[in-house]
Formats: C-alpha cells, sequence, structure tokens
DNA sequence: GTTAGTTGTAAAAGAATCGTAAAAGGGGGC
DNA sequence: GCCCCCTTTTACGATTCTTTTACAACTAAC
C-alpha cells in the first residue's frame, strides 16, 4: 500500500485530495500546518509527500529543506499558488521533485504524482537487499528477517554508505569523511565503536562477522 | 577526485548544480556556452560532463558530437527542458548517454550522476595480475588460483610498490623510503624479512624465485 | 680455498591495531 | 531541572603485525 502524506492547510481542498487519491487507491494522510506535517513525515514513513508551499508553522520550503537535512530522501511534490515565485533553482536548492501550480486538475496531480513515483522508484527507492535484510533507502527502515530493525542515525549512515560502496576496502578516514561530514572529528575510533554495533545487530554471528569485514591496518570493507 | 563539467547559461542554475555537486564531494567546474565547454572538456578531461541542450556558441548536440568526434569518451549526460524533443535514438546519435527533464530533482539529477559513473568508470575495479595472481587494488584482495591469500599491511604495500616498478633493479633504501615513507626508520633488513614471507606466500618455489629475485650488493628486482 | 661482505630464515621482542564494554559527553523532550 | 537516548571517548586485553636479532648459507673477489 502507497501512503502519500498531504500537507495543506486549506482543509477543503486537503479533503478533495485525499478522496481523490484514495478512489486511486492510494492511503492518504492529512496534515494541516507545517509541523505537524514534518512529524508525521518522519513517524508514518509515507512514499510521498505533496505540500503546500505557503503554510502555517513552517513553511514549504522550510520543510523540504529540514526533511533532507534529516537525511529523508522522500520524493515531495509542492503546490504552488500561481504567480507564487517558484522555479526549477528554487526547487533544486530545497530539494522537491516537481510542483504543480494551483488550480491543477485531478488528472495532471495524478499524473505527477505517478511520473514521480516511477522515477523515484526505479531510481532510488529501489529497497537494497543483502543476505537476509532489506534497507528502504527512501522511507529510512530497516527490515531483517521481516522484522523492522531500530538503528540509530549514525548507524543507519554508516549502513548505506556501505551499501553504496560494496567489496570496497575503506579507510576509516574515508568513512568518517563521507558518513560525518567534513565538519566533524571524531577521532577514528568512533567508526570501530558503531561496525560494533551495527555486526551485533546485522551479523548472524557478530563474533565472526561475513558482511562488515575488517581490513587491518585500513579500516573495513562490506560485503553484500 | 571526481571532476564534473557543467556547460549551461542559466548561471543560477550551474551555480546550484555546481554547490550541489561540490557538497557531494565532486569538484564541478562551469562553462556557461558550448565553445568553452567544448575546450575545458578537452583540456580539464573531467570524467563527466552535463550538459544543456540548448547553449550558446555551440548547442549541446554539436557538442557532443564534436567531443566524439574527437575520441572524448567522457560520458555525458544532457540537460533537455521540458517539452524538448529529446528520444533515445538522439541520444544514441550524438553519443549522449543520459538526459534529464528540467526540472529535476537534486536526488534524481545525483542519482544519474552517480549511475552513469558506475557503468563508465573502468578504474573503479582494476585486478593487476602476474603469473597466476590476482591484485585487486580496490578490494585490497590478493588471490592466487582462485583462493584469497591473506597478506600484511606492510606485504601488501609492498608488492603493490613492485608492480608499479617491474622489471627494475631497487635498492633496499629506495623500497624504504617508497614503503615505508620518510618518517620511519626501520633498518634495511626489515626488507629482506618481508620479502622472505612476500617469497613463501607468492613465489611457487620459495626457495628459487622466479618473481622476486635478488640483485647482490643492490637490492631486490620485481618480474612479472 | 679463504675471506669479507651479503643474504635467507626463523624466532623473539616489540609495536600497533582491533573488539569490546563501560564511562563520559551532549541534546531534546517533559 | 531531570531523564532518556545517542554519540564519542577511553581503557584494556587479545590479536596481529613489524622489526630486530642471530646465525647459517651464500656470493664474489682474491
Amino acid at each position: 500500500m502507497i501512503t502519500i502524506l498531504v500537507i495543506d492547510d486549506d482543509e477543503s481542498l486537503g479533503d478533495t485530495i485525499s478522496v481523490l487519491l484514495e478512489q486511486e487507491g492510494f492511503h492518504a494522510v492529512h496534515a494541516a500546518d507545517g509541523r505537524t506535517g514534518f512529524e508525521k513525515a518522519l513517524s508514518l514513513k509515507p512514499q510521498l509527500i505533496l505540500a503546500d508551499l505557503r503554510l502555517p508553522e513552517m513553511s514549504g520550503i522550510d520543510l523540504c529543506k529540514q526533511l533532507r537535512a534529516s537525511h529523508v530522501k522522500t520524493p515531495i511534490i509542492v503546490l504552488s499558488a500561481i504567480g507564487e515565485e517558484m522555479d526549477k533553482v528554487l526547487l533544486l536548492e530545497i530539494g522537491a521533485d516537481d510542483y504543480i501550480v494551483k488550480p491543477f486538475g485531478t488528472r495532471e496531480l495524478l499524473a505527477r504524482i505517478r511520473a514521480v513515483l516511477r522515477r523515484t522508484s526505479s531510481d532510488e527507492h529501489k529497497v537494497i537487499t543483502f543476505a537476509d535484510t532489506q534497507v528502504d533507502l527512501s522511507r529510512r527502515v530497516v527490515t531483517r528477517r521481516g522484522e523492522e530493525l531500530k538503528l540509530t542515525p549514525a548507524e543507519y549512515n554508516l549502513l548505506t554508505f556501505f551499501l553504496q560502496n560494496p567489496d570496497r576496502a575503506l579507510t576509516r578516514d574515508v568513512i568518517l569523511n563521507s558518513v560525518w561530514g567534513y565538519e566533524s572529528f571524531p577521532n577514528t575510533r568512533t567508526v570501530d565503536a558503531h561496525i560494533v554495533r551495527l555486526r551485533q545487530k546485522l551479523e548472524p554471528d557478530p563474533g565472526s562477522p561475513k558482511h562488515f569485514l575488517t581490513v587491518h591496518g585500513v579500516g573495513y570493507r562490506f560485503i553484500p
């Protein structure tokens, strides 16, 4: 079931869209302001977000930026009233995927929703599977043997970095730079501490790891 | 460091893309028209080119054609405004690798960049072979007759140094300086100790070496 | 053949790295 | 404030790797 979060303060429009989406077989959830929208985006982990640009509490722009800053990759379609400035540069900046100018027809809305879903599901919504584990990148959910695993943010970031660089010997410095960024300077043993916890949560036998291998004197290597 | 050349006459879009790419750890260079784009493609030898289809001085199509005619094989992603005709046949004709329709999301852009780089990067997975042995530089793994060998860091570094300097008589001092660096000062016999172990692990008959030869009074010479 | 210097080799001593748990630090929610 | 959760640091034993050392074997020159 595909869940779509609709964030709009115009209640009647929100309702209309929700009904339309439900008719089309989607599961629609409505939020009336930016703040609750942001919270629901995190808690419900929808596959798509429709967000008005002009929202109480938190604007659509800030909403996008904050979601992206939280590493949420869920595709976002922005709804903007006619005349509101909305160029492709701004879209790129805030991390939105598409936009529609109000008023719009139901067929256009559905077409764009499907287009975005198609684009993102083929390119990167693709759930990455390794061994008995699935990682849903856009929903930020990790499942092992059908059960949702609780990973902390750092563990999740480290895991996805490994997933994107499989079967390569990676030094601790490279890992720190890529996962933690160049602004923070934790010492290299921090990486080891997180590796331990990834192994405990993801290795069948954490004592003799099969996926998160140590490369002595260098760093680590991930094998799917 | 991966260099990406962005050729677009829309300055703000070009800037936005450049900033985004830099954030992601790429080195972005911008060109504002087709002609300078072409020149920079030749002089900078970027690993990837992002080119707008509609450009001053030289169109994206001509740019692609001319680069290909100049035997430049750098992958090219074409940016096209919505509505511009851009089908796969045309893409193939001009030698582009992928295209994106504006406006696009940052994640889509990055996903396509990574996809193209993955497809085309050949040095990503460089494997050096000599005799019955393969050295996989990115995995940092050495295989002999299909079996993975365990080499210590010093042995591995020494081996890759020999691989890069085949068939040359190398003094112990040169080896120490190149492999150990100028900061550590082990005595020259250390080299011998490691040579012994490389021979034991890599020579068919460690007693009479065929690859790691002694040059009496000088040092060693590696023959692939 | 003798000799002085060089190399092969194994084993011991010394150093570095890693796994791990536990402590310390930090930030948000209440 | 306090609590809870997450991150980072720290400490230490275990493991692995490096370097040194000692001596036998070898090489080349005389």
